[in-house]
DNA sequence: TTTACTGCAAATATTTTGCAATATC
DNA sequence: GATATTGCAAAATATTTGCAGTAAA
């Protein structure tokens, strides 16, 4: 049982060809711009937004327009390969099979740390709710990471020190 | 245990207190604008937006201008009094005192019903991440509420039987 | 050759901001 | 009376849409 994998993620392999699948299955088309949207899309290892894939294609020099972009990505969602979520207003990513880990986010500086947790993991995976049926869930713990209260602390040492120069 | 209140959450009285308590502590003023929106606010017994309000002030006849709205839901927020989360890029509110509950969401009607699980409450209050500290929780479970599966049904038995009429 | 896709620009939706008038303390 | 707050309108931000030209199948 130990390390037994209960969520790592697919390589990365599998999901391009899923994807491919759901293309070819649906009448769409495989084009230039979903491929390396794709590619740059797996290449975060946990979130991103859509202008932070505009950056990461532009870094690679591959322009394309954020309305193809933006279709690209609810491509993704709708093919499963994606989920959606909505943070400060503003559509987030990231790879559908991350969902089962706890999200640790930072209040501070917005990043997303993932931890499992198989105890946690079990026991969500067994619960049944009432007059409902689950697809999936999402577990979020908001907080602040160590490297920001540090430069939170400092910052107060500062302003202190600033007063009594006043 | 029956029956026992579904939230065991703050009398709104003490609420309204609180949010006082910290308009004088903070120099800010009580207005008639704020002491209305609160109380509009604390009538919703789930989720609600900015247009719930907008809506829930004109039916008493109390007009506020979207501004002020917008202005008072961030400082309840800052208060502590309400939650603020995003929800497909629009803006929630919720009270503080539901975060510990299981929020399950259905997909297709957007509706969230509050479930206590006196269990994961536990496991999580005792809960330590490495290197973060905790501040609050969400746990949202996604899926589709049995109303929302009944009329699904019933629109593809719908769909069906129309495609025998072609 | 058909038609799905791309990219641009305009449209939409939500939230934020600047500022004059007003009301609270 | 000093200044925080309100409301309006304009600005900012993220996302969606319409459409002409382009390219995948």
């Amino acid at each position: 049982m130990r390390n037994k994998k209960v969520t790592d993620t697919l390589p990365d392999s599998v999901v391009i060809e899923n994807f491919d699948k759901f293309l070819k299955d649906n009448g769409k088309r495989r084009t230039p711009e979903r491929s390396m949207i794709l590619e740059s899309a797996l290449e975060f290892s946990r979130q991103f937004t859509v202008e932070d894939l505009v950056e990461a294609l532009s870094n690679k020099n591959f322009i394309v327009s954020k309305a193809t972009i933006y279709n690209t990505v609810l491509l993704l969602v709708e093919a499963g390969v994606f989920r959606q979520f909505s943070v400060e207003n503003r559509s987030h990513f990231e790879r559908a099979d991350n969902v089962s880990f706890i999200h640790l986010m930072c209040e501070h500086c917005g990043k997303v740390k993932l931890v499992k947790d198989t105890n946690f993991m079990a026991y969500m995976n067994a619960r049944r709710f009432p007059a409902f049926t689950t697809s999936y869930y999402n577990f979020t713990v908001y907080g602040v990471c160590n490297d920001c209260a540090r430069k939170i602390k400092q910052a107060k040492r500062k302003r202190i020190s600033d007063k009594k120069v006043k």
